[in-house]
DNA sequence: CCGAAGTTGTCTAGATCTCTAGATAACTTC
DNA sequence: GAAGTTATCTAGAGATCTAGACAACTTCGG
């Protein structure tokens, strides 16, 4: 490990961030030992308290647990499956791997949206509807959507969100049973403050981006939602069609 | 801007973050002016100096540029899009941003290779093949490449990729015209001191982490990728099917 | 069972880096 | 020329990292 560059990172951070790295790529099943805080110290060139500083972070995390005496070890820690596909819905690729539940947290009558979501929608004027949320499963917020609607689509749409517990759910509330996707784009990048706050992650994490157009049947523009995910806690897995 | 948190990172590296995120996902021109490092700093509630330090790092990685007296203002970039479908190929998608070119870096043939690619790849004991490469556009590095063959499908493929300078042709020169993409995972991470160090990338820099399997036509595994793209340089663009 | 070795937990002190503070200099814009 | 903006500098306070030590616990071998 290099001695201070000028990189805007503290070394434990960097340290952490390594560590983490080798758990999930590595795919260390929970109870794996990690190497003594003297040996990671040595390998990584650096003083034992940095090495304990990183492994610190790490626990705050629970990624993983240290034992007095033992050493520190793997914690039960899962990376949720998240499908992009044309059909796909969130309750329905995330939902299996327990309680999926979506909050909102703020919503707004937009009449004069900025200008990329006006033209993506293909409003011509009309209003837009902006939805704020977080969704969780098993109680952990996995992801912060924001969600813009050609609003004459879709009256009293927060009611229903909130009533349904689902946006799938409020949709089909509203007679809105098929639309499709038709374009996801997938970003990367480090976590505002504020989403690492309703998150519940460290300061600088890593969301993944997604952007997506939904649209009605008839290719009607319907909805575009941009989604961070926390990419710690969430890896993305592309519908490829089996046809030839 | 909160003041020190025990984040790990440097409160210019925050700000620089922010910077980059705000110049990014509002789609800022080129020329577009930033506020001043008075305003900034006031905003972010910081002493001029630390704003100074974050605009010095993205200075230095040419996202801006300053002009003293004049202000600072978003420099020309641009973030590449890569297509993932089940046929696409790399110099098909960002071969037509420009000159893209990959180097191949290390290849090594791996009679025991880790027991998660023997099983991607059904070895059943075979051999694989490992291609370390880097892929660059306008000599901008922009992922780089760790692949795994099976061997036996792809005899003396360095000296092919060596030859014909892309992967696709190598193969093409073996006889393989046609794979489908069976499976593709993303994730993202923070880079590792070596990726960042390949990639020219500041220490910490967030990559996108693209897992492929490629399979020959009846469905046997050719390949598995694993694609590490500068998430500052590269944008995924997820191939919806049209049909309904 | 006991002692040695290993491991994490905690603490103090000093060196080094980061951030604040304030100022002056050099340039641009109006 | 005045106001605004970036460039540069010095100095001090606060945070991080190194260094080393001792404490509390676990593991293992005799």
């Amino acid at each position: 490990m290099q001695s201070r560059s000028p990189s805007g990172y503290s070394t434990w951070r960097l340290i952490a961030e390594e560590l983490r790295r080798q758990i999930v790529d590595g795919a260390s099943a929970p109870g794996t030992k990690l190497p003594s805080e003297n040996d990671l110290a040595e390998r990584f060139g650096v003083h034992r308290n940095t090495v304990r500083q990183a492994i610190a972070a790490l626990t705050a995390e629970q990624l993983v647990v240290s034992r007095r005496g033992s050493g520190t070890f793997v914690a039960d820690h899962t990376v949720l499956v998240h499908r992009i596909g044309t059909r796909t819905r969130l309750s329905d690729s995330l939902g299996k791997s327990g309680k999926a539940s979506a909050r909102l947290l703020d919503w707004a009558l937009e009449p004069e949206p900025p200008a990329h979501i006006a033209e993506r929608l293909q409003l011509s004027g009309r209003s837009a509807l902006r939805l704020e949320s977080i969704r969780s499963v098993n109680g952990v917020p996995i992801s912060r959507v924001t969600q813009w609607y050609v609003a004459e689509f879709v009256p009293r749409l927060p009611e229903h969100f909130k009533a349904e517990g689902t946006i799938t759910g409020a949709l089909r509330a509203l007679g809105i049973e098929d639309y499709v996707r038709v374009s996801t784009t997938v970003g990367g990048r480090h976590a505002t403050a504020e989403e690492a706050a309703e998150l519940l992650l460290p300061a600088g994490s890593v969301v993944l981006v997604v952007r997506a157009l939904d649209a009605l049947p008839g290719g009607t523009p319907l909805q575009l939602g941009i989604t961070r995910f926390a990419a710690s806690r969430v890896e993305l897995d592309v519908e490829h069609s089996t046809s030839v």
